[in-house]
DNA sequence: GCGACAG
DNA sequence: ATCTTGTCGC
């Protein structure tokens, strides 16, 4: 099997308590050594959810790799495709067994390991990675997509369809396409100022009349700002909920585990 | 003790 | 995340 990177393998000790406050520490220094500015090289408006034939001869668009995983009984199965414009150019993935069970506040002990034995696999060198997570938006400000960006050092923004921590600046329900409010560090987020902006939710996708659909929740991993991350999420967006960059990755995920179902 | 809690 | 049929709407 892949060797699991220490980065995701607190010191054993038989008291459960212990284990889980060395996660919670090696979590701290994450957030300690994550950058919430931009610091990329590619330009943001670049970034796109499809091809654009002609006009804007700006510059490349950048290699954003979408990551999820599907999961089979005790093994996962973690993907990463990787698209420049609205086309895929490569796409990896690695079965792992899973060890460590989902737990609030700890998904990348669970997910982390296997998800870098996908990395593992890729030719290319992703210029963002987009994560089916929180980053920022997380009790210790270390989500998975802040966890694996700040492992690779890679810039990374954290999309989840549920809120962990945190508060909205508003109400998020009934809300029009395009629309979002700031996510705030509340008593619930250590290591930052109550009031700090954290993420956004972000109302991806709506309908007209029967509007019931979720908003996203945007937040940096690393390398990337507050305002940057969702709207980078916003242009890889193409007309669904999730940005093209995760769609793709969960659909391949999908494909993958039933050719081992 | 109770409630909250990404995937 | 995963287990699952039909069903409402564009």
């Amino acid at each position: 099997m892949h060797p699991v990177r220490p980065e995701f393998v607190p010191d054993p000790d038989p008291d459960p308590d212990t284990t889980r406050e060395r996660m919670e520490t090696l979590q701290s220094d994450v957030a300690a050594a994550a950058t919430w500015t931009d610091a990329f090289e590619f330009v943001p408006e670049s970034v796109g959810a499809v091809d654009r034939t002609l006009s804007t001869p700006d510059s490349d668009p950048p290699l954003v790799a979408g990551v999820d995983q599907a999961f089979l009984d005790d093994r996962a199965v973690s993907v990463v495709v990787v698209s420049r414009g609205g086309t895929v150019v490569e796409r990896v993935h690695a079965v792992t067994d899973v060890a460590i069970p989902y737990i609030p506040g700890l998904l990348a002990f669970r997910e982390g390991g296997p998800i870098l034995s996908a990395f593992a696999e890729l030719g290319c060198d992703p210029d963002l990675a987009v994560f089916d997570g929180s980053g920022r938006i997380h009790f210790r400000q270390a989500g998975l997509a802040t966890h694996i960006g700040v492992t690779l050092d890679v810039p990374s923004v954290g999309v989840a369809k549920g809120l962990l921590c945190g508060t909205p600046d508003e109400g998020v329900d009934g809300r029009e396409e395009g629309w979002r409010t700031p996510i705030r560090a509340d008593a619930d987020v250590t290591n930052a100022d109550p009031g700090t902006a954290i993420g956004h939710a972000l109302q991806s996708r709506q309908y007209d009349s029967t509007r019931k659909i979720n908003p996203l929740y945007v937040s940096p991993g690393h390398r990337v700002g507050v305002g940057t991350a969702t709207d980078l999420v916003e242009r890889l967006c193409a007309g669904y909920k999730l940005p093209e960059p995760t769609r793709r990755a969960d659909a391949y995920a999908d494909d993958v585990k039933q050719e081992y179902v």
